[in-house]
DNA sequence: CGGTGCATGTAAGGCGTTACATGATTCA
DNA sequence: TGAATCATGTAACGCCTTACATGCACCG
């Protein structure tokens, strides 16, 4: 019941089809919601149907047509009520944790790769949120735009993405070696010669 | 269709009842997995079930009978298989972000006042992690348990909770600050006697 | 001619959340 | 005496995930 005011929260910042918004969550958005592209379909028509949104049928020529939505005035007082309430505490699950909270008990190996991976996977994204934020403030440098710039919601979320992808970097990164060196020590134990 | 893996993982280091699991992933597992209660005794009921867990009755005189926990051989062969296949990523919902991304279009003293809350939070769980981190390492101190410590790996997810959540403290507070500092020049801008 | 991207949708089944229910003991 | 802690469970509903379905345009 609040997948509604992150796709509100994502369509303040323009007209996107159901195609777009599935885009912007996968790479934006996912920082702190997650969502699938049938998802957010059905939650468009719903929230078109309530009336928190309007669409617009756009005719294209060289490409299948589509529906891009903006958010009404009642979208925004949904948002306004929506921010009078105390949030929830975040939740997260991620089976990597799940592996390494294991360690102990399984072959590492599979662990440590399945690290290395993912610090891979952050590097990527690490490289795009700091493009994001580059396009994001234009000419201004960093402390000016986070003074005046505007808009300033989507500059600080893609903030604390870029931060948290770094975190997560960093810990993969430090991990998988701790636990390669530990395999090391382990092996050394039984043939000290 | 992965709790399952996570309430694996968590009895590896004892014996639980549902109750008992639920506090541990109320404070500690939910750094990396979310789950209330009626899930685990749900799940409890359905790893016993198939064997993966066995559960033992404790005749308690003071306060209620309990059921404890332990994983079988079973148990830990599907660990095993589940760290073999690449784990999908992680996914994360977080409602204050969600505020934060509309907070150009909506009233911000009640974002301000929301980040401030859990900044506290954020800082109360920072000091239970320190804690726990201190507990589990004992004498020694972090590089040698990190080198030589077992069990490592609810050391190592205890301290990647730890930075995640020292991280979010660092952003309450600087976006908070920042929202206040935005409303006060904007306030400027129309009487600047 | 086959794969990728654009664009949207239905349907089934599994998972998660919330409310409700029970009942004993300890502490203020 | 009332609230909090311990301890477990059922049931209903809603959300989420996955699979399946369609069809055009473009690129190689």
């Amino acid at each position: 019941m609040a997948l509604r005011h992150a796709v509100l929260a994502a369509l303040l910042d323009g007209e996107y089809s159901g195609y777009q918004l599935a885009k912007i969550f996968d790479l934006s958005v996912s920082n702190y919601w997650h969502a699938v592209p049938q998802q957010l379909y059905a939650e468009l028509t719903k929230l078109e149907s309530e009336g928190l949104i309007t669409g617009r049928r756009i005719i294209q020529h060289d490409r299948p047509n589509k529906r891009v939505f903006t958010v009404t005035q009642a979208g925004i007082d949904e948002l306004e009520r929506f921010a009078a309430v105390p949030a929830k505490p975040g939740i997260i699950r991620e089976n990597l944790l799940v592996m390494v909270q294991a360690v102990d008990h399984i072959s590492t190996p599979a662990v440590i790769a399945q690290l290395e991976d993912r610090a891979l996977a952050s590097a990527a994204k690490i490289a795009i949120f700091e493009r994001t934020l580059e396009h994001l403030r234009g000419d201004l440098d960093e402390e000016t735009y986070l003074r005046t710039g505007s808009p300033i919601g989507p500059y600080l979320t893609c903030l604390r993405g870029l931060r948290f992808e770094q975190e997560n970097r960093e810990w993969f990164e430090s991990t998988a070696q701790l636990l390669r060196d530990r395999a090391i020590a382990h092996a050394e134990e039984g043939k000290p010669s």
